[in-house]
DNA sequence: AACTTTTCAGGACATTTGTCCAGTAAAAGA
DNA sequence: TCTTTTACTGGACAAATGTCCTGAAAAGTT
């Protein structure tokens, strides 16, 4: 992950050899959940490989997908990570997946050490936030069928490596109406 | 707007008087609009006294409004400030309403001042956060309705101060279900 | 390869939600 | 106070979306 950081911010030598010493390393299978619902999320993890979903059950059983990560990108529950109340979602692995783990105590030890830390920190939580409000407003503005034109405009990444279910639940529909969709699109 | 950040951080009588000297103040007419889509985002604006509410225009030119806020909250198209491109909401004022305003330039010496600033900074985007995915998530696991129940439960406020057709819209639903909605709960 | 499991498409029908509209109540303006 | 404008409700109908289900295809397993 440290490249990243390095992408946001300037980190002299001794600022990110105290990272590598703070990263750990895990992986896991396909299908293995790294977080369930109602744990606290108490670590931030970066995915090297693979691919990650979130998702929360609803009052009547079904999985709602609410994000998806790839290669380079971080996930977690933030919002249980910062609250530290309980998760209500699940984190699964979609894929064999390697990941690096920066962990509660090592991200405290990070803000503590440098105002660099601290700046960097707020800068990922300001694109967490830009990202998660442009997915509030597709919501609001959009339908279902355009959610799912955006994506294959936007994301076509989605497209190709998700499974339709999830994608339909992540886009607020039905399987069974995202499968109209794609009939009348094509 | 102080005391709210007080509340978030210890602050040197130092640090204060350098926030006092950066705030500006600001009243707006009911109806005006602080900002307009299209424009870059530039300031941060905490409520003093009154309502405002933030809306985007559709492509069938439906104002859908994505946030309220009320006395001693802030209010800004957070994405457009924190990205520097084009606004995709209008700020508009509810009520007669009392601002003090934090530019972008006045921000960014507070940060560059002291990492307590940073810190804070941090802290409030990272509570902006929880807010949008809790609306996030009732977005995905609810129904309009239930979204309603919510608001009459959690934000009272809400339903007594917000003209019903903006409430629709923020609920994700027309004017016309609300309606049903509030007929079939009474 | 044969078998099992999972994923997907799509028919038939039900439910939810939206559109258009008119009448009434409430609020704002003169 | 009277007039005008805006906000809200609810009827009738239409469109969008969901539910339940089946068969076929694809992927995974032994």
């Amino acid at each position: 992950m440290k490249f990243v950081f390095q992408s946001i911010q300037d980190f002299s030598a001794d600022e990110l050899s105290l990272l590598d010493s703070l990263i750990t390393f895990r992986t896991v299978k396909k299908g293995e959940l790294l977080l369930t619902e109602n744990q606290v999320c108490n670590e931030i993890v970066f995915i090297e490989k693979g691919i990650l979903r979130s998702f929360f059950v609803n009052h009547k059983g079904d999985e709602i997908t609410n994000c998806f990560a790839f290669e380079n990108e971080f996930m977690a529950s933030f919002a249980s990570f910062i609250t530290k109340e309980k998760a209500e979602e699940n984190i699964q692995a979609l894929t064999d997946t390697k990941l690096q783990i920066l962990d509660r105590k090592a991200l405290e030890k990070l803000y503590q050490s440098s105002s660099n830390w601290q700046e960097t920190g707020r800068k990922l939580t300001e694109l967490e936030f830009v990202n998660l409000h442009r997915r509030m407003v597709s919501f609001q503005k959009l339908s279902g069928a355009q959610r799912y034109e955006e994506l294959c405009k936007n994301h076509q990444k989605y497209i190709q490596l998700i499974p339709l279910q999830y994608l339909a639940s992540y886009l607020g529909i039905t399987p069974r109406h995202l499968s109209r969709i794609r009939k009348a699109v094509i």
